[in-house]
DNA sequence: CTTATTTTCGGTAACGATTGCGTAGTTTTA
DNA sequence: TAAAACTACGCAATCGTTACCGAAAATAAG
């Protein structure tokens, strides 16, 4: 097996102390110039890297973050770790991936594999199952670095990065009205979440400010995010019943979103409901009959999430000012005037 | 800051040895059931956790896999991850990702980056931009276990995980004869990628056994992998040109599919040339024009490559027998016939 | 030419866990 | 009852690195 060069080693070989080779590879001034040239010109030859497990221990700290979200295979996510990714690449953190599949129990024993893996601080996008936020708290108030993108949590206190979601439904909504729609519906995720409860909030504010009395039948909730096809037929023979009287939909996922047309094409009525939807797919454009969508900044929402996380973790005093960054959402009306 | 319980804590707290909780902990028979019971009760209550950086230290195994690919932000890597990242978690491995966004610098510093990071092995997809496999041939000499999945890389011996890309390309372009087309074009990646050989070669294959003459002209290669827009542009102008008389494409990736789309869309030319690409969106059925696809098994892509990786690595002795396994692509007609 | 001060380096104790070896104390065997 | 064997535990080295402390040289100050 590969054994790699130690700083035990070059001391033998120079016939100096281990320490000596240590201050000379970190370039301290307690080391000749001379003996660091040499100390330096032999680690190249023998291809010394420095073990960065061992310094990790040294240190207390594995320069490695942790990101826990519901899934990798999702365009908004894949985009948000691309962008994640590419701050920790820059300032030299490693990034470990672990998904809840908006599972809670995922999450918790997630939660604590990563903290127990020693990563500096953890990226934290809330699945939509969990409702008991302990396994976050408690690791929270033992001093570990979290920060929350997209589904946040207002329970604690720390760095957040999300999109405005009150706008961007309270926008979409009034595009709705604006081009002629009555009966408006929002099919949304999960009620526990953050974005949902945003979400909520723009679109009924939209109807107050059009003065649309709000009718709860309008609103239904994924509990399961629209992983069960299921879930999306029943919502969507929900809003073609007579009495609901939808004529657009306000959908609050991109999986929701895509299923619901999907089901909508298959029975043929996809002319009855309008849909504007938040959604990162790249391909959006191209489906038919086009829907209008929103686009969340997410390769912004990651960079901006691990630039937070990254100050937490390299922050030598303790921190208490914190901040929640909004995120614009961008508005792709592609559908036509109801008439 | 936090600090996480150690065994020594609890040896101190116990006035034991560190030994013993070490063994008590790991369930040893050299020490006795009752003082197991003491040691296990309160490493519990003090919410013990063994430091894995230690661990690592002491064993020389870090219990986490890199994996090395060209974009997460892509529906077919996010759905290999899917996979990757089940069986690692099933199996106590970290997975550490890395993006070359196709750049052969970013692949060479990202695979010294993960070695010296000290994971237990990599799993490798190509880079479009790499000809010069050193970095990689480098690492596996010195004892690294690498796996390679889809974009594999014939000169070094290990385990590889692929869709059978000839026959797909094969099965791809005799649909497109069967159903009347003559002018196939193959639209694809970097010519020096494995999967672009091997669909090519499955493209001439088809075209021979149905005696068409093989041109040429019909072939066009992305350098870039469509990820320049300019790209595509040139490629359909180059497919719509009256010499070439293609009527119909065969597209090597996800990416060039629907940018080739979005380009004959726009031209309002998507009548003209019918497309059958490689493409593992979720939502490519919902598109319109349809088109059709062959979906590779990308969840399974990344559990069969993850599998083979820890299988090396846990090997107590050398492996030399190596498999590469080839999975079906999934041909998914949506086009018509050509009249 | 002494006495300070600086430069340069070595010894050693951590970091947290594992493990071979030694050894009391207990039990088994002859 | 003495020798042998076993049980249950402690000591200390080790993994690779860093950092504190001390101490020779080398230089500067008086």
């Amino acid at each position: 097996m590969y054994r790699a060069a130690t700083i035990k080693q070059i001391a033998e070989a120079l016939c100096v102390s281990i320490s000596t080779v240590s201050r000379a590879l970190s370039d301290s001034h307690e080391v000749s110039a001379e003996t660091k040239r040499i100390v330096l010109e032999y680690a190249k030859k023998i291809n010394y890297h420095s073990n960065p497990i061992a310094v990790s221990l040294k240190r207390g700290r594995s320069n490695s973050i942790g990101v826990l979200l519901s899934d990798v295979a999702s365009s908004f996510f894949s985009q948000v770790i691309n962008g994640i990714e590419s701050i920790a690449y820059e300032k030299g953190y490693h990034v470990i991936i672990t998904q809840s599949h908006d599972s809670f129990e995922r999450e918790v024993t997630n939660m604590s594999h990563l903290a127990s893996r020693s990563v500096d601080g953890i990226l934290v996008s809330m699945s939509s199952q969990t409702t008991n936020y302990e396994h976050i708290t408690s690791l929270h108030e033992r001093g570990m670095p979290i920060v929350f993108f997209d589904r946040i949590l207002d329970e604690i206190e720390t760095f957040k990065v999300t999109t405005d979601n009150f706008k961007a439904a309270y926008e979409a909504t009034e595009v709705l009205l604006k081009k002629g729609f009555k009966g408006i519906g929002h099919l949304t995720n999960a009620p526990q979440l953050s974005i949902t409860i945003e979400r909520l909030n723009g679109y009924m504010a939209a109807l107050k400010a059009n003065q649309i009395p709000f009718d709860e039948r309008l609103v239904f909730y994924c509990h399961e995010g629209g992983r069960n096809p299921q879930e999306i037929e029943t919502a969507i023979d929900h809003y073609l019943t007579k009495e609901i009287k939808a004529d657009a939909l306000l959908i609050s996922s991109d999986r929701i979103s895509t299923s619901a047309l999907r089901v909508l094409k298959r029975l043929g009525k996809a002319d009855q409901l309008t849909i504007i939807g938040f959604s990162n797919s790249d391909v959006i454009d191209l489906l038919s009959p086009g829907i209008s969508f929103i686009r969340q900044r997410a390769f912004e929402m990651g960079e901006i999430a691990a630039e937070m996380l990254i100050k937490l973790i390299e922050s030598k005093y303790p921190i208490y000012e914190f901040e929640t960054k909004l995120l614009d959402g961008e508005l792709h009306w592609k559908g036509k005037e109801k008439i």
